[in-house]
DNA sequence: GTCTATAGGCTGATAGAC
DNA sequence: GTCTATCAGCCTATAGAC
């Protein structure tokens, strides 16, 4: 399995044969079909296995019913983390999303989409009626524009790579770090209402949201 | 062309084959051969004529020398434009992404981003300047953090599907364009220095920055 | 459970008629 | 330029010895 993860991470599943997972782990190509079904069962096992680790890593780190603020560093910070942890998570699941337009990770995606990213979402929902964001902003675009920063660096990373003068290799772990914070800051500085001069204007609006 | 362009996109490079392409095209199998070395050939002509669209309508969409939010729109909406006219441009990106970490495109990228991302970065750096945008951000990671809004939309678009509620097909036409519009938005939300009420300490501040 | 051997099919690429 | 025919090699998957 940790072969397989490795070569279809590497190479794409069209590209990866079973002799290749058996030489990689040093045991022989039937020995597969011993286990699994067919190539594309070995291929669904290993996606399986490495979307729970994303499951597990986000369902630990987000502290609910915290305020906007907290939630949405939360996320960001969840991504960096799962990211950081799992080399070959990002290259693995954005094959499976350009292969398979993602079929087999649909019940993780949309189990995902209704805790941690629907809490973001109510997050910034909430953020915008105690008045503290701005009320101006669709919250499901902003919570997407939150999570699209980190994700495009992994996803697009020879693009991010060059942008950032490392090369096609895409950013180092530093890099993901340190633009992990800033994404969380980015994404705070768009949302956060702006301190407007006190105008009649505003303060009647202030009156409404409050 | 136009076949091979369709498959590659569609199916990645190694699960396309000669023949598959020859069929869609209606022509012979071995004629591919006549205008195309190998397999491996006529996969970088398709790119490269790819790449060539979405030079021609970044370098169109432009105006340099514009002020700072101008440049930050013009990006954003060239973004919209580009994977708009051409629908399977963000798919075969992403495969020349993770097949080949861009190798093929490296050239182009390097490009772009001498060009188009320099001069992002240098209208948020002029923002900055000139007290119109907010100090405490990092240019280059701010420019990132703009392009990478639209750019995940697609790139991820299966999962973007999802958390729009329109499934694995991905958002809409219509979901891109106004999604483009609330990505301009939302970065220049992030970039604009907050209208802080006149104290001392932020007069100060105006002063040696302007 | 682990191995060898191999079937059966498809692939990229070429030779050569027209 | 366009076609038919075909080769040599690699692939998934299985049969069957141990």
């Amino acid at each position: 399995m940790d072969a397989a993860e490795q070569l279809f991470a590497r190479r794409g599943f069209a590209a990866t044969t079973i002799k290749m997972i058996a030489a990689e782990s040093g045991q022989n190509s039937a020995l597969i079909y011993y286990y699994h079904d067919s190539k594309a069962a070995l291929y669904r096992h290993v996606l399986e296995r490495v979307i729970g680790t994303i499951a597990d890593g986000a369902r630990r780190r987000i502290a609910p019913g915290s305020d906007p603020e907290r939630v949405v560093r939360g996320v960001v910070e969840s991504q960096v983390a799962v990211l950081a942890g799992n080399p070959h998570l990002p290259v693995l699941l954005a094959r499976e999303l350009i292969d398979w337009k993602a079929a087999h990770a649909e019940p993780a995606i949309r189990h995902l989409s209704a805790t941690l990213f629907q809490e973001l979402t109510k997050a910034i929902a909430d953020g915008q009626a105690t008045g503290e964001f701005r009320p101006d902003i669709d919250p499901t675009f902003a919570a997407i524009s939150t999570i699209a920063q980190v994700g495009y660096l992994v996803l697009a990373s020879p693009i991010a790579g060059i942008l950032l003068g490392r090369g096609l290799d895409g950013p180092t772990d530093g890099d993901i770090q340190a633009f992990g914070q800033h994404a969380a800051d980015f994404a705070l500085a768009a949302l956060r209402r702006p301190a407007v001069p006190a105008t009649r204007a505003s303060n009647r609006l202030e009156e409404t949201t409050t």
